[in-house]
DNA sequence: ATGCATGCAAATCCTTTGCAATTGC
DNA sequence: GCAATTGCAAAGGATTTGCATGCAT
């Protein structure tokens, strides 16, 4: 928290009540914005979702926070934590999500080989049936 | 084409107009809704876009078309030609996508070997800045 | 005190849906 | 002829924007 804080200070964004609480809430889940909103308010915290967008992006852009879209149009929002990079298993049945690990180094490697393209991030989720569902 | 449209009338869907030409637009290029649209319309083909949406929906269902979501909530539709499966190198400062094909056998083992999910398909993008930005 | 951030309302953009008219089989 | 498909218009949902006010620095 006081990492994320501190690089909002270095990038001269100011630290507001609403930013605290954003970035609060999203330390203990991926969510999307109305989640994120839902949460607040149930915590008796009310911020307009225009403020909500334009913090997300403000993250996003310092790379504080990952955006994830979905197929469905619905992004979530998600602290860059230390926490291990992982990507996401999609059930099409019930629309869980499931998080998942993977090495992509050996990806990396191809990209390298083939193109100049310069990666900087990525977003792989596979689609498919749960555990649950099947 | 012939194979899209049997793939259809196996399936108890009516080979119309419409179909057609969405379907004749695609062999071209993966397009935007809107992009299909435009191009309809250049050859003087007028298609609802909640036709065009419908048909997609259709095609995508049936497999015979994906549906590439990207960050900026717009959708690309391609065709599922015999083509290379690929991915997509998207360029953050000029939007072009550069399509890249890449060997992901070593990620479906990682996912069989920590998950019971069952993959049907996935989506992988990577982000970043193309030889000519740079 | 200054100007960045916010809330509010309106606007935009993409996509979906209901329904009557049309068309493929 | 009948049901599937279309066009149109309207609704829906996510996101963005303009602007006056408020708040962090």
């Amino acid at each position: 928290m006081e990492d994320i804080l501190n690089q909002l200070r270095r990038n001269k964004y100011r630290i507001t009540q609403a930013r605290r609480e954003i970035i609060d809430v999203l330390t203990f889940s991926p969510l999307e914005v109305k989640e994120i909103a839902e949460h607040l308010e149930k915590e008796g915290i009310n911020i307009d979702l225009a403020t909500i967008y334009r913090t997300l992006e403000c993250l996003v852009s310092l790379n504080l926070v990952s955006k994830t879209q979905f197929e469905d149009k619905k992004a979530k929002y998600e602290l860059n934590d230390k926490q291990a990079h992982h990507h996401h298993l999609v059930c099409e049945e019930c629309g869980s999500v499931e998080d998942i690990p993977l090495d992509e180094k050996r990806l990396m490697n191809q990209i390298v080989a083939q193109s100049k393209f310069k990666v900087l991030r990525h977003n792989l989720e596979f689609f498919g049936v749960c555990e649950r569902c099947q």
